[in-house]
DNA sequence: CCATAAGGTGAATCGGGTTCAGTATAGTTC
DNA sequence: GAACTATACTGAACCCGATTCACCTTATGG
């Protein structure tokens, strides 16, 4: 919609709180208050205010931001590995970013109570990413083919809403281990039930 | 603390603002605000807070009924089922159960956030519950023996915490499976990696 | 160098949780 | 069953943090 290009001065204070936002998400900051970011970003809020809609608005972009990263992984990770390692590479990346600090989840949830289409459009990213991957597991006959990425972004989903906890990276390691092991299988029977 | 006995009124009051919760948490009523709360109880919110230090108290109380309840029930479950059925059954209980609507799940996050000991007490609690049940399975053959409680309530805590979506429940169902699928392996030779 | 639209500012507003002085009542005692 | 008092209840006032907006500042282009 701007078809005159941000003003030189907007593009960087944009800028600014992008990065201060995600410091502040970063860091856990006990808070992460509107005021804290803005100040951190050395604008007043009202500029914050008019860069972005809401707190939340805010929050997604730099949510955003980390997904397109992540959904940069898997062509690269697809040359340079086999199938089955690929993922297993990929579902550990998942944790990793995802857990760029629990501040950043805590602010994550406003959005995730509220069903912001970003999220909508993040999760459709990852699970096309996942797609690719288990395809090609698939085809080399190490991945079962019954799960779709769609339902393994969601099994990993608790992996990465993992809580601060002292060992949460091992925990996390061991985890999508366990569901990894759950897809390296010819599908079992069918353990659908209740 | 209370030596003394509650109150005819202050029992029923505070029993009617734990239903009235509980309701408004399952109904998933946009917001779920303290006064309305109260006023569904049909008490005034100072009522409200005389049995509840905060709105967080409240929920954390309304909580740690639903655990209570949920953990009833592994000893029914391994008198009615062998191991491998009972655990089964109980990790797709868990999903049940930590699905009482979206609206809990929302306001559950604010605990999340704080890192309050009532999760850690509900945690210790399931895993205990979890424990119990993975041990009869290693006991039997049929389940890896190199995961404990802990740890499968963390791979679950992602099923638990499907959001709204339409299918949520056969997804729950699926990657249920999915886990108990990586559970039953004589344990692979070793994911762990990253 | 001016004009002016784009951008910035921060005090005021608003909403929802929390407090507490004032009032009502269950339970107890005579 | 009337008085007494510890226990409870009430709801308007308060607090705090997100959000707004009337007014000021400055990049940009002519």
């Amino acid at each position: 919609m701007p078809s005159r290009p941000l003003r030189a001065d907007a593009r960087r204070n944009r800028e600014a709180l992008l990065t201060a936002a995600r410091e502040a998400f970063l860091a856990g900051e006990a808070g992460a208050h509107i005021e804290d970011i803005a100040r951190r970003a050395g604008v007043a809020v009202g500029t914050l205010y008019r860069h972005f809609e809401t707190r939340e608005a805010l929050v997604e972009e730099v949510y955003r931001q980390e997904v397109a990263d992540l959904c940069a992984m898997p062509s690269a990770l697809s040359e340079r590995h086999d199938p089955d390692e690929a993922l297993r590479r990929f579902l550990f990346l998942l944790v990793e970013h995802a857990a760029v600090g629990r501040g950043m989840a805590a602010a994550l949830e406003s959005i995730l109570a509220t069903d912001s289409p970003v999220f909508d459009e993040a999760r459709a990213r990852m699970a096309a990413c996942l797609d690719r991957l288990l395809a090609a597991g698939a085809a080399a006959g190490t991945i079962r083919a019954d799960v779709d990425g769609r339902i393994l972004l969601r099994a990993m989903g608790g992996v990465c809403n993992l809580r601060d906890t002292e060992g949460w990276r091992e925990d996390a390691a061991r985890i999508t281990g366990l569901i990894f092991d759950g897809l390296r299988r010819p599908a079992a029977e069918g353990a659908a039930g209740a």
